[in-house]
DNA sequence: TATCTGACGATAG
DNA sequence: CCTATCGCCAGAT
């Protein structure tokens, strides 16, 4: 039928879905010690492709109870504002930090 | 409704 | 490897 698809391609929450903040912060509290994903894999995972920079915002305002510090650059480059802080917290999960980028 | 802001990402030079 | 751009997104103004 006709209807008006003028906004068929945009990706607008489901009916009933979840607000996009806590989809975010649901995948970022299902990584583990050890597990490392980018900002856009995050949002990927949270079916807002392409928000990346919307993740990193949310998670900038510092959210309690939530594993931030296993979220870094899609390069694999920290990008917190203390870096050094998410570094420490990474080794401790047992991740290979080297010079403020995670090794893969 | 129009702009501005960034813990982003891909690309070109 | 580094800087400059440009595109994208959700929120705040």
């Amino acid at each position: 039928m006709v209807v008006s698809r003028s906004r068929e391609g945009a990706r607008r929450p489901a009916p009933g879905a979840a607000p996009f903040e806590e989809r975010v912060l649901e995948v970022v509290r299902s990584l583990r010690a050890g597990e490392v994903a980018s900002y856009g894999e995050v949002a990927e995972e949270a079916g807002a492709p392409g928000a990346a920079r919307a993740v990193g915002n949310l998670l900038r305002r510092g959210i309690d109870g939530v594993p931030w510090w296993r979220v870094v650059r899609a390069d694999g480059t920290i990008a917190s504002r203390d870096e050094r802080e998410q570094a420490r917290r990474l080794a401790a999960d047992g991740v290979v930090v080297v010079d403020g980028r995670v090794r893969r």
